[in-house]
DNA sequence: CAGTGGTCTAGACCACCGG
DNA sequence: CGGTGGTCTAGACCACTGT
């Protein structure tokens, strides 16, 4: 009954093991709280080394899947554990995840000079030229969730047109498909703000009413800063998650 | 140059040797974006095996201290990625962090039934009895930081009292030196509000004022609920910052 | 006690990068 | 090509858990 590993695939040993467990766990072959196979059990049964299975299961402790009790063996996480968080993730897969229709209005797409604090934050030199910006309404079931302000440094020559962001409806899925730049890390900060009577009325909300506020830099597979993003969200329809550890 | 590790030491060596690098980044021994010594060079440098070199550099890499680069080596990252984050820090480390000093004026402490809300997040039966609730106004240099309430369910027969509180200044210290109970994991939602007229006048700010919300439930080492956590921090005075992967 | 996860070794081959 | 990190093996001993 278990799906057995390919040494042949082109993916790692320990990542085709991952996958197998996650889908019995996503399955519920495997229980909450439920121990796994042991380790040395998982070694005869998918004929892998021991390091390999610990490399598997590392993955999905990390990813909140799994925990392991020293002496005791590896169980399942309950159910509001396993909705691995702090994550990187577009707006879109954001929307997905949360169980609602992504959507977006393009209000602007163009070259602009960057604005200091926009420049710093993209690592650019004093005399760069203008950078890519783009303002969305961003909506999540038709409903204008945030106000996305994005900037990108792309390669030269390169662009993205408001035709391709139509159609793609992501910017992590043109970089990644079209540029192949993969966003791999960021950095976010979060804070409380108020909405201008502009942001208000494109929010469709009250002006003054409370904002959070959430600015992101992202880097790329190459360590290379690939966008700044900016995006306020209507403090009564958005909420942030994020899972902690020690 | 490099301090050396005991094997006989209670600290795994993948453990020690991760202090000893981090202590050669943080002393700017390594520099950023220079690469570190070769995991081979590294094997011979501290007579290791591989294995464990690259545990402990698994570990930085997770901390975002390094970064590797297959077929290049392994890189000191730029100073703004060194501080880890998405950490489950206690209000107090969080200040520390900060280069604030932590402070609080402790406002209720006492056994209540708990509110619905808290009981679920607490994973107490309906019938359950009373928890230890602590209301404290949380300063940072002297200054109204945040609000927060916090809901335990301690071991039966154990308590946290007032003057322990004033004493240790951070209920995570008594938890792991009275208790040893060592909160690893916790789920964190942030949302934005606005201040009531009583939570203003303590915060010293107006009614009305937008704060920031979180919620945080912490699990201890036995994957125990240990703690329901609310905190409204001052928005003008309070950002949040995490680091996200993929 | 036997079984679990935690740490560790000394090898090996691969894919990738630079000169 | 040689050097780098990425993956993998087949062992070993330890600390911890339960019965």
């Amino acid at each position: 009954m278990p799906e057995m590993i390919d040494p042949n695939d082109f993916m790692p040993r320990y990542y085709q093991l991952a996958n197998i467990l996650r889908e019995s766990i996503s399955n519920g072959r495997f229980e909450a709280h439920q121990p796994i196979p042991s380790e040395r059990q998982l070694e005869t049964l998918y004929s892998v080394s021991r390091t390999t299975i610990r490399q598997a299961i590392d993955l999905l402790v990390r990813q909140g899947f799994l925990y392991r009790e020293h002496g005791r063996g590896t169980f399942v996480s309950p159910q509001k554990l396993q909705k691995g968080i702090s994550e990187l993730t577009s707006f879109t897969e954001d929307m997905k995840q949360r169980g609602l229709v992504p959507g977006q209005k393009i209000l602007e797409i163009g070259y602009i000079p960057p604005p200091e604090k926009v420049r710093q934050h993209l690592e650019l030199p004093e005399d760069c030229g203008q950078v890519l910006c783009i303002e969305r309404l961003r909506l999540g079931d038709d409903v204008p969730m945030g106000l996305q302000t994005s900037y990108y440094n792309l390669p030269a020559g390169q662009t993205i047109t408001r035709e391709e962001l139509e159609e793609y409806g992501s910017i992590y899925r043109i970089l990644q498909e079209k540029f192949h730049i993969i966003p791999t890390e960021a950095d976010e900060t979060l804070e409380v703000t108020l909405a201008t009577p502009r942001e208000a009325s494109l929010l469709q909300i009250e002006a003054g009413s409370p904002l959070l506020l959430s600015e992101r830099t992202a880097y790329s597979q190459y360590r290379r800063v690939i966008e700044f993003v900016k995006i306020l969200y209507r403090g009564d329809r958005y909420r942030y998650f994020a899972k902690l550890t020690r």
